[in-house]
DNA sequence: CGAATTATTGATATTAGTCAATATATGTGG
DNA sequence: CCACATATATTGACTAATATCAATAATTCG
């Protein structure tokens, strides 16, 4: 389906460096296959572990003793899942497969390795720690704020946006592997309610999801009906040193100069 | 009204070496004095900049064309406050003041600077944008998918826990500068509902809070009533460094030892 | 004191939830 | 390939929660 390595989330801040590349690939231990409904761990677990996810797609949710559930992100291939837990004694997020997936375990010992030796992409993690708060407090003002059909155009605009951003030449059909009772779960509504939005959606020919399929047939229409406008795009430019003496160079100047 | 110097969200991870405090502390530029209702900036300025609290409280909220609005984060003193749009073009979000207040920029070159040369508060500070992250969580779960009653005992619970947090000897009322109206933006709520559940709250000898006033009377049966625990603890150790050959010496080995 | 904001109350409207039945699609083993 | 079990989608009748609207009371602030 996705072509593209699943690095996207970070290389979208620029090339990164051999070893840089090498460190990141590296922090993941064992991928572990899953089968869609499999769970990662449940809300609560102690110890939780960060994963990276390879292929498929998985859920992040939070769960109520009646069986209640919010789910609160949907990861597709390249995020790093489970992060708003790391170094927490206990998990904040119940993780799912939606499809079929790998996910590949990350230690908490190698993050810490990540960000003593290779300081950029601790900068990096951490600008897209901050889209990922945009991303939710987005949603919870929608879930919060808007009816139904804004709810569910949300969501669709924002799965749209990040696979549209994994293959951007792709049109038609993408592969969205959410029932209607996940949708439900992601928005703030019953599996009842999110079908009705559907239908109403595909009847003013702004979007189709059935079964597994999503296409967006009118963008405009859809970025009308939600009222807002695509993310902010950000960089990295605050951590590049632009003051000379501030750059040390890798030996000091006393051991190559002569005086 | 709080006696300590606001640097608690970081000091939890550990006292701070005297160069990473001095770094802290100068990272900001000129404080500024805000009066209740200031805006800070809205959702949608260019060039967003952080700003450290100082003191009193501020809101970030998202906002609607129709006036409607999601308040997404209530701040205390010592927060970093409008991260969520660091390093992006526009601002994801409305910095308010809740109640007077001071704030101090931080400009996104400095927050370069501390990255750069304080590894250590970089992942003090990635470690807290992940409990923002389950916060943000948290809240969109209660939003989306509790009654009325529960997300306000929600809000209540989770500001108790901060102030006392705080102020760890503080008993009877706390200062908790909301009217009702903002009360019902931060869960979702008109001012309407916000007014009962709070009627409710007193009623059952939960929690009153009335004008700038809140005391919560049975922390226990809030807990039953919202249900949920505390958040999670967390800790840094996955930043140090335990392994001693992972450990490089300041100079390569080959240079420092005979053959 | 008087204006403005905030809190409270009640009547009514609307949205989305609940429950339950049926239809459709998917997957599995014989 | 079919028959069956299961999961998912769709529909309709009814209910409950919360919003909306509007009026009044209380409080704060200059």
């Amino acid at each position: 389906m996705d072509q593209r390595p699943p690095t996207c989330r970070i290389t979208r801040y620029g090339p990164l460096a051999h070893d840089e590349a090498l460190a990141f690939e590296e922090m993941a231990g064992a991928p572990m296959t899953l089968v869609r409904g499999q769970y990662v761990r449940h809300r609560g677990d102690a110890d939780p572990k960060v994963y990276f996810l390879r292929s498929g797609w998985v859920s992040c949710s939070v769960t109520f003793e009646d069986g209640a559930r919010q789910i609160v992100k949907i990861h597709l291939p390249g995020d790093l899942v489970g992060v708003p837990s790391f170094a927490a004694s206990v998990a904040s997020e119940t993780i799912q497969a939606l499809s079929d997936a790998v996910v590949a375990p990350v230690s908490n010992q190698n993050f810490g390795k990540l960000f003593r030796h290779h300081p950029r992409l601790a900068a990096i993690l951490f600008v897209v720690s901050q889209e990922e708060r945009a991303f939710l407090m987005r949603r919870l003002a929608w879930v919060g704020r808007t009816r139904s059909i804004q709810r569910v155009g949300e969501l669709i605009m924002s799965l749209h946006d990040r696979m549209s951003l994994a293959d951007p030449t792709h049109t038609g059909p993408m592969f969205a592997p959410l029932s209607q009772e996940e949708i439900g779960d992601a928005t703030g509504l019953t599996n009842v309610t999110a079908n009705q939005c559907l239908q109403e959606l595909r009847q003013r020919q702004i979007a189709s999801w059935r079964r597994f399929s999503l296409e967006v047939h009118d963008r405009a229409r859809l970025e009308e009906l939600v009222g807002i406008p695509r993310e902010a795009n950000r960089t990295l430019d605050w951590f590049e040193d632009r003051m000379p003496d501030q750059n040390p160079p890798l030996l000091p100047k006393s051991l190559t100069t002569m005086p």
